[in-house]
DNA sequence: GATGAATGAGCGTTCATTCAT
DNA sequence: GATGAATGAACGCTCATTCAT
């Protein structure tokens, strides 16, 4: 049909400039992003954005919202594919290290702003990712719990664990991010684990 | 002396609009404050700003690397003031967490890592940023050394073990900001500790 | 073709601006001047001013420049379209007298030499307007020389001969332009190229 | 009395404030001198100016005004002191250019903003110049007339003629400042007389 | 009287958004 | 639909002038 084959192209068109627009974002803030930058970057007229995206700001936010989405439906689809608990946890970190390796540019964007804190009208996409984290958080939770319901792992406040856990990998990706080394970020999994589940002091 | 008075109150004064600053500052980001709104928050004509700082970016970066240093002389002075290596990392994560506790603004505002991607002439903040960071790590990497020397740590790769400590306190510290529970952030300490200490594993 | 009709139009466009801008800079100084001014006077609304000029300098420069061009060219030209050393003399006389006045404006401006002293980022413009004088100067020169040779007129230093007769139309500029008679300035042309070529003395 | 010596020091401090504008000034346009740079070359605060001259532009056009009014009064002065109508115009001549000569920074500013058009409040400067520079012209053309009367000089225009005369120096004065040569402008006196009196043409 | 910190109107410039073509 | 020139509100910053000390 004609108005599919429409859709298909918008959406190729839209997929298009967001992709542009995370290399630019990615590269300076949010605010040293000019419109006429993504257009040009993506082939568009400057006008022609704005049938994609109302805003300056939606652009940004659907572009931060959509990809974050597709992170955390990938990380726990990864995680899902296993049932070990111990496992889940390792693919968790693995999925999560290798979108990080694979999105640097994105990740620089959303790392950098932790939850962020962008124009006052930008309020429900900060909502927004604060639901999200917390809701992957949840997610994470949910999985130690049952590594404690197991006796896999000690009793402790799940949630707070579940945070330890992201940050830990958060560490990594940040040193990995600041002081490339030439390593794969994948590397860093086994000593993510081994602290998380060994701790650092020697026990006899 | 007159002299002495005089630079005294400029000092009072300098600091009053870098402490509204600070509030301003962490409740938007870079661009979306003004000058004019700074000076209106801390009483002063707008032209009068400019007596205090160069410009709107010397204000920002001024507070921000003059907080900065505050922070870390502080925690290390805590960090220096007892001498068993276990006691030390207790220090720090109190004094990390204490930090916080008394200037969420600024840490908003730091952790929300903004200052990462601003104004191209701000490199030379993100660069002392970053170097103050590693400067930090490289503090709490020697601690960690002498407790793998004195054989109270695991032989684990000492930078990285450090980063890790800081971003589990960063981890409850996220939560705390995220979700104001009404406790106080340093109850945080002995679960940090703990995680950081003994792992997540249940060993038989 | 489009894209010629474009280029027409904007070179129409910025011609306007130009002309207003001569218009009013003429009248005050630089510094009293604003750009909105500008862009009232030209129809154009502030930001449409600068897709034509880069800046109120760009702007200021670019009209004097541009306009000096063109005097030093069509005065030439005049100058080239005759043979004879004296006549060539008497049309430089008729062609600066001319030019002045048809464009009083751009000359009380340009007379008034204010251009020496503004920005020093107008270095540059200073210093085209002297080369540009002394490229003229040396035309004048070399025209001088030429009836030197020929017999035709006395032997003096042929480039301070070339300042004095500029200066002479000059004297009769000022006078015009001060003190407006109604009577036009090519009437003058009689006069200078009779004090210039005989003097003022009464030789028996 | 005491009420003299205040007045002494007062006129004293004054001056040296002019003197100070007058290097400050003649370095750049008008709007481009801060007052606080006036008051530091002259070693006053700032509010300290403002009991000797009512604002910048007060003191900017008392500065230029005297300064002018010395100029011409030295020159007649000069001229008055011999008695031939032909001594008279080489001592005018004489008289100008040493001026000049000994006052470069102020005619610099002078000579740059010939009859000027500053702020629109500044009209009565302008004004004041214009009406002096016609006094002057006015004063030349009475040698003038003498001259022609005793039949010294041909049968002119006397206004025009005291113009051309005076454009004449002033293009000796613009080659001197615009190319310093090292030598004298003073040196110039010969030939303005020589073509001012004989003009260029050679005659049989 | 002397001071210079404080003032704030007013400047040049940018850029998200619109809309005539 | 696609375009990009036009718009103008809003910014950071300057500096002549004032006035409390």
């Amino acid at each position: 049909m004609r108005a599919e084959r429409k859709e298909r192209e918008f959406n190729l068109r839209r997929a298009a400039i967001l992709q542009e627009a995370e290399k630019i974002f990615s590269a300076k803030s949010y605010h040293d992003v000019t419109v006429a930058e993504i257009a040009n970057a993506s082939g568009f007229a400057i006008g022609s954005l704005y049938q994609f995206f109302e805003s300056k700001e939606h652009l940004y936010t659907t572009m931060i919202s959509e990809k974050l989405d597709l992170m955390y439906a990938g990380i726990r689809a990864e995680v899902n594919s296993v049932k070990d608990v111990l496992a889940k946890i390792a693919r968790l970190v693995e999925a999560h290290l290798m979108f990080i390796e694979n999105n640097t540019d994105f990740c620089r964007i959303f790392l950098r702003g932790e939850n962020d804190a962008l124009s006052e009208m930008m309020t429900s996409l900060r909502e927004k990712l604060i639901d999200d984290y917390f809701n992957h958080i949840a997610f994470v939770e949910g999985i130690l719990k049952t590594g404690i319901k197991n006796g896999l792992l000690r009793s402790l406040p799940a949630h707070a664990v579940g945070s330890a856990l992201i940050h830990l990998i958060r560490s990594a990706a940040s040193e990995w991010m600041l002081r490339p080394s030439g390593e794969a970020l994948l590397a860093k999994k086994d000593f993510i684990l081994d602290i998380f589940f060994n701790g650092v002091k020697k026990h006899d």
